[in-house]
DNA sequence: TCGATGATTCCCGAAATATAGAAATACATC
DNA sequence: GATGTATTTCTATATTTCGGGAATCATCGA
């Protein structure tokens, strides 16, 4: 990832309502979650919810599919890991100390889970 | 570092001039940055890099001190520690596909400079 | 004390963002 | 079709952020 995407993406994510959405997503996990599910975990009105949504649809942190009347929105994994990956490589360059330590927190649920990583 | 910093963290790095400036500092290293040399690597106007800097300071990303007429920005690893551990502990909770790659990469500067992590 | 230099603060118009009600669209069911 | 539900788009308003010129503050050397 490039500075403009990384900016884009924490620009999405440098909002409470959006942050939180975003967090509900990840911990939906790969079968996403309904708009309106989202709207009544998280309080927000539809449009404001939706504009929200669609934010962080443009910076490439979720995406949508349709079921039926619903519109089903997961987290992008792939997209988070690119921007962690922007930060930690490019705040880490020559500074170990930064991200030595996050060593242990990338492993610890691969760890927790009993996986190899 | 729980939500509100973070949110506080990511705005203050969404911007283009501003990431440029912390990545500057990052490179920097603990001796820092003259406000002047920051200006003259950005090419930004003075009121504009000083608004800036008090934007990252602010958000914690950065610290000052004075050193005769110029004062010395360094970069806050602890806090971008914090900010990435937040983001990987809160996104790759229950997640490890995310997280566990990043694992090399928070590996990599010490494998490189043949530290033990 | 004075002038020069480094940096910040003040200010304000322009641009972007946030919020949410109301209307419109998409789909499913009857 | 008609109706109801899910979601988005349209629209308007309020708020925040941006950028940079001019003025101000802090420090140093003479």
């Amino acid at each position: 990832m490039e500075a403009p995407g990384a900016v884009l993406s924490m620009s999405a994510l440098a909002h409470e309502g959006r942050l939180g959405v975003f967090r509900l997503l990840i911990q939906a996990g790969p079968e996403g979650m309904a708009a309106g599910d989202i709207a009544r975990a998280t309080g927000a009105p539809p449009s404001t919810l939706s504009t929200n949504l669609n934010i962080l649809s443009g910076a490439g942190l979720i995406a949508s599919r349709r079921d039926g009347r619903s519109i089903i929105y997961t987290a992008a994994y792939e997209r988070m890991r690119d921007l962690l990956a922007f930060l930690m490589e490019d705040c880490c360059a020559g500074r170990p100390e930064i991200c030595a330590p996050l060593a242990l927190v990338a492993n610890q649920p691969c760890v927790s889970q009993g996986l190899a990583c």
